[in-house]
RNA sequence: GUCCCCAUCGUCUAGAGGCCUAGGACACCGCCCUUUCACGGCGGCGACACGGGUUCGAAUCCCGUUGGGGACGCCA
């Protein structure tokens, strides 16, 4: 595909909470596609909603976006030439233009209060008509918006929709057409003065040069009225693209309940950034050469919305799980003690000194589906181990006590520095000694030692562990 | 309720009329590597929702059914 040039996309969320995957992967899509053409990526904050807004959920954001390795070329924090980019710093851009509109005779002051509405819209519904505003204050004569005035009943301000059809291209979903009959005249100005959400984002897109909306399928009938409003304004509109939404296991909408659903929490659950944003890219999206594992250039370099699919699609822990393993398994390992050093266990932090730290982390990086893991894995490092069933029964056979019986003989003849290396050499002798060997031999020594049949090299583990503590476990297995 | 969107293995997907006996990845199962474990390698299981068309030929195009999702706010 041919680069386009002056591509400027934004990524637009409302401060009302936390970055969910949702909106993370949109993100994810608009930072792509800006990056793969050389275009601009534009923050810009949604905060028209006063009650919920909170400048602590816009802080978050931002964290969780540069978390995940996105940044910004235009946004609150670093400005830009098409600033500012908090919609609530906004608001005269939105008045002038509401005027203008009402001056054009497309958007009216609107008088009808909550209950009247409320009413309405019961009363709709009641007789099987769309719950549609009914353009009462439409046909409001001067002299009544005057009286209304005088009378200072709260003032918003309608668009008056009118007849018609929006046609436009779909990047994703190709030709749509969506009939005006679909929304009744909707409110673009708040009686408190500040605007609403499609009034203002089709507004500052067209203000802020945006060539490309990538978002959410839940904007789609959003489109339309956005749509109306440029064409109020006489200019062309930008090009969509809406995204399938990301469903749950159960097929509904993902949420808090489902678990992990935010990138905060995903951090916090030990997913790594990169494994985590090249999960969330294939939810809807694929390369043209099927490859999965890649590294971000790469990912500029292939990204296009042709290869964005139509389907909701589910988001799958599992998938997550192998995606950061393959991420895990590919750092060195100083940078990955770095990251996973907060979810070392006190006991271990105290326990051992930070090169013997390192040394578990090392022995366990391969095994480690997420940083969370460690404990889990980690706690064979502790003195004195639990023995699962199936290890407490194996150490009971007579095999099991002859192999122990001949390691625990050696260990206690051995003094010095209890290396890998040395350690293997007592495990062989053992073997030669009672003629055992695989799981027969190192299954009774791996179980007393960490109580459990699975888990890294033995031979660090004994070095870890050291002399004194594997003779112990050895001498009184499962105590 | 009205309107809109979607539909390939359990999950993510490839597939733009013959390359499809439908390909890859995760998960699962088996084997191999490792005198153990983990990593890794190899193989297996497994899908075109259904019904009508169109066509010499359909997973691919059209219609309907079913199923799923979304939207109908002075929320975004």
């Amino acid at each position: 595909m041919a680069k386009l040039k002056n591509v400027r996309v934004r990524f637009a969320p409302s401060p009302t909470g936390y970055l969910h995957v949702g909106g993370a992967r949109t993100a994810i899509f608009n930072y792509l596609f800006a990056r793969h053409h050389g275009g601009m990526f534009v923050l810009r904050i949604e905060d028209t909603d006063a009650e919920r807004s909170t400048v602590e959920s816009e802080q978050s954001l931002m964290e969780d976006l540069r978390w995940l390795g996105i940044d910004w070329d235009e946004g609150p924090d670093v400005g830009g030439p098409y600033g500012p980019y908090r919609q609530s710093e906004r608001l005269a851009s939105y008045r002038e233009i509401t005027d203008a509109l009402i001056a054009k005779g497309v958007a009216y002051p609107c008088f009808c209060t909550e209950d009247e509405l409320e009413l309405k819209r019961e009363e709709a519904v009641a007789a099987s008509r769309a719950p549609q505003y009914d353009g009462t204050c439409r046909r409001l004569t001067p002299e009544q918006v005057a009286q209304k005035r005088v009378a200072d009943i709260p003032e918003a301000v309608r668009f008056h929709v009118g007849e018609g059809v929006a046609r436009f291209q779909d990047d994703i979903r190709g030709a749509m057409e969506l009939s005006h009959d679909m929304v009744g005249d909707w409110v673009i100005l708040r009686s408190n003065g500040l605007p609403t959400y499609n009034f203002a984002a089709a507004v500052d897109d067209q203000r802020m040069k945006i060539t490309h909306v990538i978002r959410g399928e839940e904007h789609l009938p959003n489109t339309l009225r956005q749509i109306m409003i440029y064409d109020a304004l006489g200019e062309a509109h930008p090009v969509f693209a809406h995204v399938p939404l990301i469903l749950a296991e159960d097929r509904s909408k993902l949420s808090k309940r489902h678990g992990a659903s935010s990138v905060g929490d995903l951090r916090e659950s030990g997913y790594l950034a990169d494994a985590a944003f090249n999960y969330l890219l294939l939810l809807g999206w694929s390369h043209p050469a099927s490859k999965e594992v890649m590294p971000r250039d790469e990912m500029i370099k292939a990204f296009n919305i042709d290869r964005i699919g139509k389907a909701a699609a589910i988001f799958d822990r599992t998938k997550l799980q192998w995606m950061n393993g393959q991420y895990i398994r590919k750092i060195a390992p100083d940078a990955f003690y770095e990251m996973v050093e907060r979810f070392m266990p006190e006991e271990l932090r105290a326990r051992y000194d930070e090169p013997t730290r390192r040394e578990i982390v090392a022995i366990l990086q391969d095994s480690l589906d997420t940083l969370a893991d460690l404990p889990h894995r980690a706690h064979i490092f502790e003195p004195v181990v639990n023995c699962d069933e199936e290890t407490r029964a194996l150490l009971a056979t007579d095999t099991a006590r002859a192999v122990l019986a001949s390691m625990t003989r050696r260990l206690r003849e051995f003094n010095g520095d209890l290396t890998p290396d040395a350690f293997k050499d007592m495990i062989l002798a053992t073997g030669a000694e009672t003629s055992l060997k695989g799981r027969d031999l190192y299954f009774p020594i791996r179980g007393a030692m960490t109580g459990s049949v699975h888990g890294p090299d033995l031979t660090r583990v004994a070095s870890v562990k050291g002399r004194d503590n594997v003779l112990k476990l050895l001498e009184e297995p499962c105590a």
